[in-house]
DNA sequence: AATAGTTATGCAAACGTTTTCATTTCGTAT
DNA sequence: ATACGAAATGAAAACGTTTGCATAACTATT
């Protein structure tokens, strides 16, 4: 089997009879090359089995094909339909994506993005807007095009594009109360550097102190986004404390881990307690019993978030950042 | 706020004082440049701002620091777990990771590892061992470290990491049936194009059927890989035909749809019907009913196959592949 | 003190494209 | 037939690195 690393853009001119200018025209501008050529071209590379080489068209300043995605995990539910739509929209478009994980370590994110930018990324997509001085610092003096996702931000310093975390807090805390509940917990992740579940935090308990009702120390779960971590904090809870009568969870993840410590425990979810999650991934709806939750959209936000990169790419760098709000609505389930 | 996207190695050989290649070399070959140089080339990369640029590197034709990772999807739970595992060890090698998806598409998949292959990634993680034979062509004629993951195959054409699907199939089969179930239906996707899936398939037909068990075709369930497509084809199923005791889901996802079809048909699970899946996503244990389930262990599968796949970047290209079977196991559960 | 061996650095030629500018070719209006 | 503008193509100079080879500066050996 011939082996064959190292045919390039001058192999494929010789045998379709023109210079490595016209093919390289032939890909990069089809329509200022004859139809004709372009046949001839097309033949060449089938019979070479040239595959072009992107570095050496990045080496030129302009286009490398690429787009870099940070995100803090893909451990779990939580940011797949996110990555899978926005995946799936910027391939339309040409581009491949180059993808990194930080574990929620915005030092470590700081990292990740400069060797995205080593690999001349053309545009770059976050979650959320904590993230480090240096990180928003190099993103300005390189003026890299990027996209925020998952929270929208009316004054953020980039574009983005998300639901209103706060709103999603609010409208939770709305339902439980209007359910007649008083003594809620609730569960949530450190929300140092992570903006998204501060938000939504913050709006439960502002709602819930603006209508009389305060969450004790002891019923204010901390936990990590897992679920097995969430079982655990919340089954402590149960055996340590009295019982709350329901439990707003910072996502759907969190919920599903409580709800499994409350049937450990020998409790009817949601006959004797109500547990209620953020974010709606599409497993969410499946479960038994399924997550009253709120809808962040994953899908729309990861498309949006794609095609506000791409029109950054391909505009005007200096313009006011994008800001699209993607609405929040209460799913109501079991 | 000063705009430097250009400045380069020469911009800063100049500001420390020495010439680019030694400036190279202190990236590259760190040993071969004096530690007092390198302390006055690390300055100069500080005051400049300088990122060096992998494309110009990639040029040269050895390295490019990237690897390419072509998944079915990233929409739920399947892979998520596995990518994670695999993107942290790959990292931890100095690479970055390119991900596609194909949609279960063999002829995407072709062209997303052209894709790849045009930006020069070093080496290819795939998912199974059913691919186009244009993939297989492509790789064996690149001569590209390829490994694929998931299903572990004794005479594969290249090198992988996995569970033996079929025997997952036969254990599932095996439990099932020492529970004294008889009346048996099953629920797989499309298993052409999917050779983890048919794997499975033909350990529970086969382990049934010299058991003197054989499943009609109306118990032959046909969905596809989602919670809400598995849930309706399971929920026709009950309301035309007699009930089985039990179903063997093709994955845990499948398992959760049709356990909410059961209850939503009024049944009790695990005490009118017996569900299970494969797989053991970290999301099945947490579930309510909890899914009996075979474990393929992602986690452990991703790690192992990054480092397989940087040891055949790292080592001899016409070895011969490197085969790795990871123990699967049943977890019991509800 | 002279020589050989080692180590650190510089020089300059690649690497495979893209793009500007110049040239040729072609069609069309005179 | 001639001239002119437009369209297609080619020549050659970038783009920012890496690396083989050559040289210079040390160290160790006699």
């Amino acid at each position: 089997m011939k082996k064959n690393t190292n045919v390039d853009i001058i192999d494929v001119a010789i045998k379709a009879g023109v210079s490595p200018a016209t093919v390289s025209r032939s890909f990069n501008h089809p329509n200022k090359v004859l139809k004709s050529t372009q046949k001839r071209i097309e033949k060449a590379i089938l019979q070479t089995g040239y595959i072009r080489n992107r570095a050496a068209q990045a080496i030129q300043g302009k286009r490398s094909g690429t787009v870099g995605l940070i995100v803090p995990t893909l451990d779990n539910a939580i940011f797949s339909n996110l990555i899978q739509a926005f995946s799936v929209e910027i391939r339309k478009h040409g581009f491949t994506m180059l993808v990194a994980t930080n574990g929620y370590d915005l030092d470590d994110e700081y990292t990740l993005l400069r060797s995205l930018l080593e690999h001349r990324v053309e545009g770059v997509a976050l979650i959320g807007h904590d993230h480090s001085k240096e990180t928003y610092n190099l993103l300005n003096i390189r003026n890299v095009p990027v996209v925020s996702m998952w929270n929208y931000k009316e004054d953020s310093l980039i574009s983005c594009v998300g639901g209103e975390n706060k709103e999603a807090g609010i409208e939770i805390a709305k339902h439980i109360s209007s359910l007649g509940h008083t003594k809620i917990a609730m569960a949530f992740p450190n929300v140092e550097d992570n903006d998204r579940a501060r938000d939504r935090k913050i709006g439960v308990v502002e709602y819930l102190n603006s209508h009389g009702i305060s969450i004790p120390e002891y019923w204010d779960i901390k936990t990590e986004y897992s679920v097995g971590d969430a079982r655990n904090c919340a089954e402590e809870l149960f055996n340590k404390y009295p019982h709350p009568t329901a439990i707003i969870a910072g996502n759907d993840v969190i919920a599903r881990g409580i709800i499994y410590a409350a049937q450990s425990c020998g409790m009817n979810v949601p006959k004797d307690i109500s547990i209620t999650g953020i974010g709606d991934f599409s497993s969410s709806e499946s479960s038994f019993p399924s997550i009253t939750t709120i809808r962040m959209r994953p899908n729309k936000v990861g498309k949006k978030a794609a095609s506000v990169l791409i029109d950054r790419i391909n505009g005007d760098r200096e313009a006011e950042p994008t800001r699209i709000k993607v609405s929040v609505e209460i799913t109501s389930r079991d």
